[in-house]
DNA sequence: TGGCTTCAGTTAAACGTTTAACCTAAATAT
DNA sequence: ATATTTAGGTTAAACGTTTAACTGAAGCCA
């Protein structure tokens, strides 16, 4: 077994309490029987049990990370950047983050995960969007609470967002700026507010710059915006509107579709479209050409939600309803040229 | 504050003790009073604190995953998967999963995870390749231990493996098959089993098809198998060595690099060249051509791994030094053809 | 009838910390 | 000289469980 405070105690000839209050740097303690505990420490190499400490501190040292399971599984590893965010800080505070999903579908009468319910975290990150009725259950518990990358309906939770808006507008004005007029939107989810920001940075663009928005360049799937939607998208556009000169993917992984049907159906990239992304992916680094892209500080965006996380834990201020949004960067390769 | 055991007890009109032999299915409580205690427990919505339990039981609960800060900073998700597959298991399991990473250069003064210390944990998963002096201090801690991906020196652990020699076998015997007699390996980091294990594949295939094993065919990096380094190593490979109709990179990262060389140098993959991996990773299929490679099962890794761990806390068995091969999978696609 | 089991619970100790309340001796104030 | 404060600890309760040991009633057997 290894040492408990009271071996520390007895090897230093002082009762637990000193000991405890030697560890907590207490200005009762005198320096020279702190140096006496710590001393002991040192020799029986102890450390104070989280479990002990967390029965009597009302605390963990854990961090609950919630997104839903298809989140979870999708091949882009959007969330995992996200996820390994928080861990990097939590290296430098002490904490732990604990990973849990829910499902998608998440409905009134279903359980919160585990560790929420044992009172095994001391906050929770929520990743992406959630369904409403999980938030609602959640917000029962007095737990602080983080958003990342989604904007809870009800607004007085503390955020971690992207600037999607100014995103969809970099993108925009980007191909605005080669020379293009015909610029085609393609998208998919558009209940999701970072894929409606996009979709709103785009309009802002075109106007600004004095181009017409037309509803017949613009393509909405309802599905998740993944690979095959990006496919399906292009060819809807295409096969209807032969005109098109650029293509604003509201994601990486619809950018790839499209440009797979583009090769499909002999559209040459950048040569007869030019198209850009939204995310900034590790693939598309590989594709042919590499693709034009705006990037998100994915695993900024895990570092400033834990670092947010821990303020509100330290503080024990106030949910203070803060409100963080990481910039974004376009990033220009070869999948846009000046028409 | 949420109820506690005794608030359940007084609802119930029972001792706390019985709640707690009712939670448990104790044989001792009637089926009448159990009843009535599980009415309580969800009328108040009880779940036992973790803390509490594991003050008594020593338990938490947890498992720690460790692997070395550049094994968690590169950017194929290799681990990241392995991680993601222990994930999987534990949602059915009553378990969570804590990450830390270690210096790849750990000394023996070196502190451990902070979660083995405090106990947070009550076994450890090792993934990938780790310093010699992080085992033995780790091995002091009668702690379950399961190494996934990487073969401790001291033989008497728990360990999953990737059947890399197979692999290294079936991938050069695909060449083979394909009419290939110039066969280059190229790889790094030979003193990591996997590797050397890949490579000792490589000569069994040849060696059975009666082709001779050239050393000059043979391309070793002392440094890390990532992508530039495979670059490096296809240049040196190619500049002394004009015959070579094949090589098999020691992993996808290296084929992705060798692959850049050849296309910047004129060599046409598979028209001069065939080209094969090992790992398959995400990127393979975004590649021209698509990379053929040897699928590892990155996912099932961690999660057998997981298994094991679940089974030797559950069991309570002695330390079983289990050895798991999972089997890998040779997947063609376009980057090798026939001569 | 009386002694022995079995049944179905209860009592209380234990897990390893933190911390409020208490204590004693020395220092300071009146 | 006595009363009060301060310094530097110690004592003991509390956190929320689990579980070994105990108890009292009922059932059984001779």
């Amino acid at each position: 077994m290894s040492p408990t405070i009271k071996d520390v105690a007895k090897k230093a000839g002082v009762s637990i309490a000193t000991v405890s209050l030697a560890i907590h740097n207490n200005q009762r303690i005198t320096t020279i029987t702190r140096n006496k505990v710590l001393r002991a420490i040192k020799e029986l190499n102890y450390h104070p049990s989280r479990s002990a400490k967390g029965l009597v501190t009302k605390t963990t040292g854990n961090i609950g990370f919630v997104l839903t399971d298809d989140h979870f599984l999708k091949t882009e590893p959007f969330y995992t950047m996200i996820f390994l965010g928080t861990e990097f800080v939590t290296r430098g505070n002490d904490y732990y983050v604990l990973l849990a999903t829910i499902n998608k579908d998440f409905k009134e009468g279903d359980e919160l995960p585990r560790f929420i319910l044992e009172r095994s975290v001391d906050g929770v990150i929520v990743a992406g969007k959630v369904p409403d009725a999980f938030i609602q259950k959640l917000s029962k518990f007095d737990m602080p609470l983080v958003f990342v990358d989604y904007f809870p309906p009800v607004d007085d939770h503390c955020v971690v967002m992207v600037d999607n808006t100014r995103g969809g507008y970099q993108a925009a004005k980007h191909l605005v700026d080669l020379g293009h007029k015909e610029i085609a939107f393609i998208g998919a989810d558009i209940t999701h507010p970072s894929i409606s920001d996009r979709l709103t940075g785009y309009k802002q663009a075109l106007e600004t710059s004095g181009i017409e928005i037309k509803q017949s360049n613009i393509i909405i799937d309802e599905d998740y915006p993944a690979r095959q939607n990006g496919y399906n998208a292009a060819k809807r556009l295409f096969e209807k509107n032969k005109n098109v000169t650029a293509v604003f993917a509201c994601n990486d992984a619809m950018a790839i579709g499209a440009m797979q049907y583009c090769a499909d159906n002999g559209i040459k990239i950048p040569g007869d479209v030019s198209l850009i992304g939204f995310d900034d992916v590790e693939a598309d680094l590989l594709l042919n050409p590499p693709l034009t892209t705006v990037r998100v500080p994915k695993v900024e965006l895990g570092t400033e939600a834990m670092n947010v996380m821990v303020n509100l834990l330290s503080s024990k201020s106030a949910n203070c309803a803060k409100k963080i949004v990481v910039p974004v960067e376009l990033i220009v390769r070869g999948s846009t040229r000046k028409i």
